[in-house]
DNA sequence: AGGACGGCGTTTTTT
DNA sequence: ACGCCGTCCT
């Protein structure tokens, strides 16, 4: 450990200060009222939060338990932590840190009561989530295929994101969901979770809504409590966590806001732009800062991102800059077709390594998943190291949310969602008309299946065969839920998932990934060694869903742009800039321009990865669900900036274009925008509408009403039942009804 | 209870 | 093209 606080304090500039720059300095000296801190990409965001954080306590503002400081990702909070640590040179106890979901779980459960909620809940993840759906459609008498529950989970949650309850959603907006039904489901839902003693994501921010809204005592003890309030990519909070945040900085207004809404790039997920927009009208007497000075990139790479992002609008306008050298140009480079792509950008990677430089420093930034395989494919067969970051995860695996169940149950009695899951796993002869039975006793008497199944086992309902499993089941149940008290949890698990037969299951299982199944539940019987108690762990395993560390091995880094936020890489690949790719057709198909500005944020956030190098690359030509399609180049490659852009021209080679021409000034040259990437696609589409097209007939779309005749390339004749925005729901004369785009019929 | 078959979706991801 | 999921059949 190193000098104490007091020593720090002493110093008249104390040190972690003077390693700022003015503005930084600025926005950690700002302790009191209102902050916004515009942090542009690599301007030292986080040193200043990790700071700022340790200039309240080196100051003796407040104590660590008055400082609340948010983050979106579990990785964010710990890095904080780490840094925090780091500059105060001990462990800092008490501070309430950590994701906007971990902090509301902790007000929720000392409350719970209060929400009719009792504090040993579970919190579901996405996957009970929707088997929860499945079950209220299938209650209210729903055909699923007309109203797919994804769709509704889509809506429940959007709704969450903007802090409503079922009581809230505005009429107009229940209407257009489940045919007029989306209001009663939703509270359905609602209801089923309370019920459940359960929470789901979104519940965790609404239920302190309710809670800090409806109890001012419990309002006023946070008031009392939160001195400070941070909260880290501002840019990317939902309404919900919005209104949380105000409610709790009510109490003393020192609410520091720190983001970048050129990094806004999770609006289909809840964020909203605007609260970072409007924060000063929020918070009148804000203080705004700027942290503009770049330390990564150089200033090429800055130049051409900057020139990129000037194309959206609605910006609360930053200038990076640098003080470092030149350094490279963005290289941009034309292929033939995908494969070519992945050719190249191996090469590339080899040659870079040649000389010296490290593959973990090297990343290939993509906009979707599948475009990675054309790059897995390469480096298997030239025998480059790479790993992909972010696939499924540890606790995603059938195994393990079984043997999570399992506990789940041990621990929260009424959690049907887990005994759904395990009564007849292993099997034990319990099939679906037992369960059906027992489904019935739990409604008819208002109770959890385990306490309807208690009851039941004592009736002759069911078959003797399953009567017998259901009761050997429960006396197990029982008697591991007394040995929670005893024993310590990590035996317990160890012994439940032996006693259950469980991991028996696996050993018998002769496919090829039961063995790997079998070392993933012993794994996890490891992992709880770190947690205090039962509870302590499942709250974990909700919350704290971290992808497993990647290991440190010397290899290339495969990832989307999404991933790649907040990561810096000495060199990054941007493949795949090509219209329909990126921008994502679909994403401009559903939000129109709203979707391009986001796309762009997309690209500007993978621009500004890269330290030394950037390569942005496209392909004339990619094979995409199966079938090549011809692309011409993303709009983005124009609104690169060609100063700080080398053209690494193949003679003779540039896609989309009718003929070669001179590249250099493709920045002042109209590029032909024929669409013809997509098979089905009139023209790029603004708004949700196609626009028209030099050169080309674009059919007029929108003004659909419903009861109208239309023709679908793909679906045939129909007739418009409903209409949503630029979406259409059609009764099809044979294939049906769907959901289809404006875009996408034409009138018969 | 387990396999075969057909249909569907295939942008981004955290908690 | 392909994989996953749900259903249906054996």
């Amino acid at each position: 450990m190193s000098e104490p606080i007091e020593s720090m304090v002493a110093a008249a500039a104390p040190p972690y200060l003077a390693a700022l720059n003015p503005p930084q300095r600025e926005a950690v000296e700002a302790i009191d009222g209102p902050v916004l801190v515009l942090a542009g990409a690599g301007t030292g965001k986080t040193r200043v939060l990790t700071t700022r954080l340790a200039h309240i306590l080196a100051t003796r503002r407040a104590f660590p338990g008055q400082l609340l400081a948010v983050t979106f990702t579990n990785k964010a909070a710990r890095e904080m932590r780490e840094r925090l640590e780091s500059i105060i040179g001990a462990a800092v106890d008490g501070i309430w840190l950590g994701t906007f979901h971990a902090i509301a779980a902790r007000i929720l459960r000392r409350h719970a009561e209060r929400i009719g909620l009792k504090s040993n809940f579970t919190i579901l993840d996405t996957d009970d989530q929707l088997r929860l759906v499945k079950q209220i459609i299938a209650a209210a008498a729903i055909d699923d295929r007309r109203l797919p529950p994804r769709m509704l989970l889509s809506a429940f949650d959007r709704w969450k994101d903007r802090g409503l309850g079922p009581d809230k959603v505005p009429a107009d907006e229940a209407a257009v969901v489940a045919d007029g039904r989306g209001r009663e489901l939703f509270r359905e839902y609602e209801q089923r979770l309370l019920a459940l003693n359960a929470v789901d994501f979104g519940d965790l921010l609404l239920h302190n809504l309710t809670l800090l809204t409806t109890h001012a005592d419990v309002l006023a003890d946070y008031h009392h409590r939160f001195r400070y309030i941070l909260v880290d990519e501002y840019q990317d909070t939902n309404v919900a966590q919005y209104l949380w945040l105000r409610l709790l900085a009510q109490g003393h207004r020192n609410l520091c806001c720190v983001g970048d809404d050129d990094q806004s790039i999770y609006s289909w997920r809840g964020a909203e732009v605007g609260n970072i927009l409007r924060f000063e009208k929020d918070f009148p007497g804000a203080k705004i800062v700027r942290l503009e000075q770049n330390y990564r990139s150089t200033p090429h790479i800055l130049a051409a991102a900057s020139g990129l992002i000037a194309h959206n609008e609605g910006r609360l306008g930053k200038t990076l800059w640098t003080e470092t050298n030149e350094g490279e140009k963005v290289r941009l480079r034309a292929v033939w077709d995908s494969e070519e792509e992945a050719r190249w950008v191996g090469d590339e990677i080899e040659s870079l390594q040649r000389k010296g430089e490290q593959l973990s420093e090297t990343a290939i930034l993509v906009r979707a998943g599948f475009q990675t395989r054309e790059f897995e494919e390469r480096f298997i067969q030239i025998g480059l190291p790479y790993r992909i970051i972010g696939g499924p995860r540890f606790y995603e695996r059938q195994e393990i949310r079984d043997a999570l169940a399992y506990l789940r149950l041990i621990h929260q009695p009424a959690d049907d969602l887990a005994f759904e899951r395990i009564i007849n796993v292993p099997r034990r002869g319990i099939g679906e008309a037992t369960l059906q039975t027992l489904h019935a006793a739990a409604r008819a008497q208002q109770t959890p299946l385990i306490a309807a199944a208690h009851k039941i086992v004592e009736t002759d309902e069911i078959k003797p065969g399953a009567r017998k499993a259901i009761r050997d089941f429960l006396i197990s149940l029982e008697r591991w839920r007394t040995q929670e008290a005893s024993l310590p949890h990590t035996e317990l698990a160890a012994l439940v998932f032996e006693e259950s037969g469980y991991i028996q299951m696996w050993q018998q299982d002769k496919s090829a990934d039961a063995p790997g199944r079998v070392e993933n539940v012993k794994e996890l019987v490891a992992a709880m060694a770190e947690f205090e108690n039962l509870g302590g762990f499942l709250e974990h395993v909700s919350l704290v869903m971290d992808a497993a560390e990647t290991d440190g091995g010397d290899m290339v880094n495969v990832m989307t742009l999404h991933s790649a936020k907040g990561l810096e890489f000495d060199s990054v690949f941007l493949p795949g800039w090509e219209e329909g790719v990126f921008p994502n057709q679909r994403a401009l198909e559903e939000t129109g321009i709203k979707a391009l500005e986001e796309e762009r944020r997309l690209a500007y956030v993978g621009l500004t990865r890269a330290r030394k190098r950037a390569s942005v690359s496209f392909a004339a030509n990619r094979r995409i669900h199966g079938q090549w399609q011809s692309s011409i180049p993303s709009r983005f490659v124009e609104e690169l900036p060609s100063a700080h852009v080398e053209m690494l021209a193949e003679p003779g080679l540039m896609p989309g274009l009718a003929e070669p021409r001179d590249l250099a000034g493709w920045g002042k040259t109209e590029v032909l925008r024929a669409p013809r990437w997509s098979p089905r696609s009139g023209a790029p589409l603004i708004e949700g509408r196609a626009v028209p097209v030099r050169g080309q007939e674009v059919r007029r779309v929108g003004g659909f009403k419903s009861g109208d005749r239309i023709f679908h390339q793909k679906f045939g004749y129909g007739t418009i039942q409903r209409v949503e925005d630029n979406k259409l729901a059609i009764a099809f004369d044979k294939a049906g009804d769907k959901m289809v785009m404006d875009s996408f019929v034409e009138r018969a």
